[in-house]
DNA sequence: GCGACAG
DNA sequence: ATCTTGTCGC
């Protein structure tokens, strides 16, 4: 089986690495990233990929797709042993290293302050930011029914991160720093990748590729090479 | 003890 | 996450 009390304190020692104020070494960044994982063969094979974007444009300038025998089962809260092996070798493939990398999932926003998107900047070291589409822990406010609406994800008196809601009649995004950035600066860059969808570019790009969605498929017979 | 629980 | 058609609302 999987042993889950030396992989949470695997954890406990990893999140004490965590940088959670700004080095992120660069003014403008030239890339910026989105990771996420797929699955085939009813989960026995791990498909990661990464979809590099030109900024500010945010236009797709390379993906890499990795796939790799799963080998844990989905178990909250340890998420990113599940997926950082593929993740990383994805990463290795990588013509154009992105600058900022946005992950599909918790940054510190999770119960031992070190979802997948701050373990994965920590392996590879860069800075990263956990854009989750629902949420693992902490409590916020009511968050009021209007487009920007924002409130601070809560755990006891620490901020972890933000939920906001990016899109009318869209269920908010949760935002949480995940290495080498503050939680500030976190948020600021979510927005500036927005473009009329409930997700951020990075991260719609890395899904479409990850999940092989029809907008993927398209983009792909249209590019040759 | 009971419920909650990223993807 | 993944399996999947139509359908409701902007």
């Amino acid at each position: 089986m999987v042993d889950t009390a030396g992989l949470r304190a695997e954890q406990i020692e990893k999140a004490q690495q965590i940088v959670s104020s700004d080095d992120l070494g660069f003014t403008e960044p030239q890339w910026i990233a989105g990771v996420d994982v797929g699955f085939e063969e009813q989960g026995t094979i791990t498909r990661a990929a990464i979809a590099v974007l030109s900024y500010p444009a945010l236009e797709l300038v390379e993906y890499q797709i990795a796939r790799i025998p799963t080998s844990l089962p989905y178990i909250p809260g340890l998420l990113s042993f599940r997926e950082c092996p593929a993740l990383v070798a994805a990463w290795q493939q990588l013509k154009h290293k992105p600058q900022l990398v946005f992950v599909d999932g918790q940054g510190i926003a999770h119960p031992r302050r070190l979802g997948v998107a701050s373990h994965f900047g920590l392996l590879v070291n860069v800075p990263t930011i956990g854009v989750a589409k629902s949420r693992l822990c902490g409590s916020h406010p009511p968050l009021a029914d209007v487009v920007g609406a924002l409130e601070p994800l809560m755990d006891k008196s620490e901020q972890i991160g933000w939920v906001w809601n990016s899109k009318p009649r869209c269920k908010p995004l949760y935002i949480s720093l995940g290495h080498r950035i503050s939680q500030e600066t976190a948020l600021s860059w979510v927005k500036r990748c927005m473009r009329s969808y409930r997700l951020p570019e990075p991260t719609r790009s890395a899904d479409a590729i990850a999940s092989r969605r029809p907008a993927f498929i398209r983009w792909q017979a249209e590019h040759p090479s």
